[in-house]
DNA sequence: TTAATTTGGTTTCTTAAAGCAACCCTATTA
DNA sequence: TAATAGGGTTGCTTTAAGAAACCAAATTAA
């Protein structure tokens, strides 16, 4: 494939995509999220190959999304949990489900359904707030990086 | 590369992935959101390959998160504009953005700097949050639709 | 009014990654 | 003592990514 690689990319969305932009990666965090730590279990549930699986996991684990742990008492078995970094993917995860579920919906219309452990209620739409907490669209919002991307330069 | 497709997974984050979960969709569609419009700004901005750009161009467009328009007078120019599905991956990229500075931040320490038009005021960390709007990590939500599926499946 | 350039693409070729399947080693279980 | 499960690795095949050349319509420059 000869992808290109983002590293020194002065965009985080890039060096993000460098991390968890591939295809199995962002799902790997996801299922991880609900909860799976095994490496058969991952295989399973993704159907990816043992490989693939492999890769992604060690490269997660080097760039700090999973932690490699030893699991049970005295052998080969691990288990791959999300670091603080990983879980801080939660409101990408989540964005992405909610965008998703809105406007690729299953079949069967099942929606993702996220409540409150506290209470049970369940979760808001993830959105892009102002101070006071009103949402807002791409078209309420400035990039203040550009205003100044055009200053420094002109 | 022989990649899986996930159009008829039940995951409505796999068939999400399947439409801007490549390495180049998710930062087109970025660009479109800063105002990159037509074929050969988004090809310098990116430094993507043209045959590469056409193909993910005309895949957003079938999957409806750009739009081809004719620009110019009367001539072959045309811009591609995000779709209101499109701009509802405001959160996404957004969210994505702010974890990239806020892991991976960039050498000289710039920062998505997003503005809300209306008051100037920088826009809020996007965050998963209860019905009261408070900020909700993993470990304080629940999947109903894991309890869902344990019900029906037991 | 002809030549050069811009825009938006397509084609060909090379390289590298994804997927599959087979194999391997260590522990545990039967 | 053999079978099985977990976690990999290795080799091979398929397919996508990337580079570069080419192309056609429209526009601009000379």
């Amino acid at each position: 494939m000869a992808r290109k690689r983002f590293d020194d990319s002065n965009c985080s969305v890039a060096r993000a995509l460098n991390e968890v932009g591939d295809w199995w990666s962002l799902l790997i965090v996801l299922h991880a999220m609900y909860g799976t730590r095994r490496f058969v279990d991952f295989q399973q549930q993704l159907g990816i190959a043992k490989n693939i699986l492999c890769d992604r996991l060690s490269k997660l684990v080097d760039n700090e999304v999973l932690r490699k742990v030893e699991a049970g008492e005295h052998g080969s078995r691990f288990e791959y949990r999300l670091t603080e970094k990983g879980r801080d993917l939660f409101p990408v995860v989540v964005a992405l489900r909610q965008w998703g579920d809105k406007w690729n919906p299953a079949p069967d219309g099942e929606q993702l359904d996220l409540r409150d452990r506290a209470t049970g209620q369940p979760i808001q739409p993830v959105t892009v707030q102002n101070r006071d907490g009103e949402p807002l669209t791409i078209r309420d919002v400035l990039v203040a990086e550009d205003l100044q991307a055009k200053k420094s330069a002109g």
